[in-house]
DNA sequence: CTTGCCGGGTC
DNA sequence: GACCCGGCAAG
């Protein structure tokens, strides 16, 4: 990694940050979806290539979940709603915009002087269909604690997410036995009354499970003294060690393959 | 051993 | 072209 690379602001922040990564990676702590889950997928090939504080793109993080090319007309924006997802509050605003103002003013204590976002209200707020309200009732439990009350929140129990069984999968995932069933077990969207909700986007869901799992280790991080830079590096260098569509999808399915991965040629869905 | 994929083959 | 696969490097 060098300060080049650090693409984003800051790189002012970098000297305090390279160390940091160092001392991070030498000392096992891996942040990003190896801390959320022993079995994580690839993080989305386009956050590897988004400024480092762009926070998470919705298209972007489905795409990953679901190996389709990277579609990037966003949904009918009428149709599209954003929620709080602070605890206790649940706001729903109509705009990204009018919600990341909402998150800073109200949550984070950031006043006016503040106009350069860091994107840290990025973690705070989840899209969402107008027709998938129902989906804050599973999703209830994930409320983010506030990190100026009461510390870090906790990490997720990885040894029970670990023991999350591939049968609690959603029947709809087309992820193969080697991919994750962490994010299901973090939100319990794998509850029944979750399962038969038909109206409920399962991309949707796992997307908000993500947005929250990275936010608990952005906040982690910062509460024992990491720059948010320092966890979006980390990000970064997992990515570049991403599954292909045979460790993804497995053998068994091997029809959700690239056509590149079935012809055993460079895969072209899930790029370094 | 598994994985990713190059190189080269067949159709 | 599309498609398949032997074989190799890397882990």
């Amino acid at each position: 990694m060098s300060p080049a690379e650090c693409n984003t602001e800051p790189c002012s922040e970098f000297a305090a940050v390279s160390p940091t990564y160092n001392r991070i990676n030498n000392g096992n702590l891996y942040i990003g979806t190896s801390m959320c889950a022993s079995r994580s997928p690839p993080l989305p090939a386009a956050l590897a290539s988004a400024p480092l504080d762009a926070g998470i793109e919705d298209s972007d993080t489905t795409h990953f979940l679901f190996g389709d090319p990277v579609p990037r007309k966003r949904k009918n924006s009428a149709r599209l709603m954003f929620r709080c997802l602070w605890k206790n509050c649940g706001k729903v605003l109509s705009t990204s915009s009018a919600i990341q103002k909402h998150i800073r003013f109200a949550h984070l204590g950031r006043g006016k002087e503040k106009e350069h976002s860091d994107g840290e209200e990025d973690f705070y707020y989840t899209e969402m269909d107008v027709n998938v309200d129902t989906l804050s009732d599973g999703l209830s439990s994930l409320t983010p604690t506030s990190p100026t009350s009461a510390g870090p929140p906790p990490f997720p129990d990885v040894g029970s997410l670990a023991a999350a069984q591939v049968s609690d999968l959603p029947i709809v995932s087309p992820l193969s036995v080697s991919a994750p069933s962490t994010l299901c077990a973090i939100c319990d969207c794998t509850q029944p009354e979750a399962r038969n909700r038909p109206s409920v986007s399962i991309a949707a869901v796992l997307k908000t499970c993500l947005t929250y799992c990275l936010g608990v280790a952005r906040l982690w991080l910062a509460a024992i003294g990491y720059s948010s830079c320092a966890f979006l590096l980390l990000i970064r260098k997992t990515r570049g060690e991403a599954k292909k569509c045979r460790k993804v999808y497995g053998m068994e399915r091997k029809d959700l393959w690239c056509t590149a991965c079935r012809w055993k040629k460079a895969c072209q869905r899930f790029l370094d």
